[in-house]
DNA sequence: GTTTATACAATCACGGATGTATGTAAATGA
DNA sequence: TCATTTACATACATCCGTGATTGTATAAAC
């Protein structure tokens, strides 16, 4: 029964935080127990009802972290004076994320895979801020190729980006799901390459 | 305590099905309850139990039901010799279902966000054998556009389909999402036939 | 016309998870 | 230095869902 200084009660908050988001994974939300988070983390449920509210509480918690390396890292920054390429460079990142960002990853693998959309998840079921900005984004850059007529005639800039959006929730979906070896991993940024290809006059 | 016969068993077993369904997708697969499948379809948990072994079997079960649509519903026949145009009516027959089978359509939305892929659902995630025939016959009919020259040159037929089949996962996925009267469900055939005309020559 | 199996309803025992209340030792602040 | 708050651990009460058991009236089989 030793006090920890505050920034020891920092560090123990983020070992929850990492438990939990283990063994939401493994467990998905539902069935995950704050005795299981406790244990994984290395303490008990008084520590974890210290820290937070409650199961939703820390669940929203985790969510927060993993947002962060998209809105910093997934730029759509034109490439050599060519947006397609800015557009190119910036899908292929959100794999690399993927890829390179393991907490990211798994956070967005609980909230694709092991967690249900009812009660007081219904609101994450909506699409996000963030989301919304990509695909803001996403339109803009493609009406930039559009202006520099490198975008293919007779295609609303819109659509094309709402096509480009869908295109990216199913392979981010599908990548979540195939396994570290597998080839369709490797695939992914040829299909990206092709998806924009596809898009160019 | 009146005992019925074989046909009204089999009724109360669709009774069973058609309530957990409505209960899954209000209440999220993981917390509900048998007694409020019971009660949704009028029985009680003696008959849920016998109809089926547990809340997984009675899961299972209603599973099977929705994927029976697509099988015989989605075709890729050539639409007047044009395999692209057989494609685009193919996609709009899945969303179709989507609108005018309400069960299937709630099933899916069961299946996209109300449902942990955990222990005895994580075999859920892997494609179905359904989804693969599906790919399967896209990436054939994608081949026989080639073939004619009407796919666009340069592309793999196969790396299009895969193209195709990620976009349209994004669809289903966001098209559940909408509400019924929301512009993206009407918008939702535009966006196949812009992709489909994107992959045109 | 019995017998038997069926199609449930009702009851029970049990574990397991939650939230809260309480304990406590040490860090912190005055 | 001493009171107070902090950062947890421990203990407790409660509820809720499950699976199994038992009960039972009646179809169905013979």
């Amino acid at each position: 029964m030793v006090r920890n200084t505050k920034e020891e009660a920092e560090l123990t908050r983020r070992h929850i935080l990492d438990a939990a988001r283990r063994v939401f994974l493994e467990c998905g939300v539902a069935r995950t127990t704050l005795e299981r988070v406790a244990a994984a983390a290395g303490v008990t449920r008084g520590a974890v009802y210290w820290h937070f509210k409650n199961k939703t509480d820390l669940f929203f918690a985790m969510r927060e972290q993993a947002t962060l390396p998209f809105v910093d890292r997934v730029v759509f920054d034109e490439v050599e004076g060519d947006p397609l390429q800015g557009i190119e460079r910036a899908l292929g990142e959100v794999i690399h994320i993927l890829s390179d960002e393991p907490e990211t990853r798994e956070t967005i693998e609980i909230l694709s895979y092991k967690c249900e959309y009812v009660e007081e998840f219904s609101g994450l079921r909506q699409r996000t801020a963030g989301q919304l900005e990509f695909l803001a984004s996403l339109a803009a850059a493609y009406r930039r190729a559009a202006a520099k007529g490198v975008l293919r005639a007779g295609f609303d800039p819109a659509v094309v980006a709402q096509d480009t959006f869908l295109f990216l929730s199913g392979l981010i979906k599908h990548w979540l799901s195939s396994e570290p070896g597998e080839c369709f991993r490797a695939d992914a940024l040829d299909l990206i390459r092709s998806h924009v290809a596809l898009r160019r006059a």
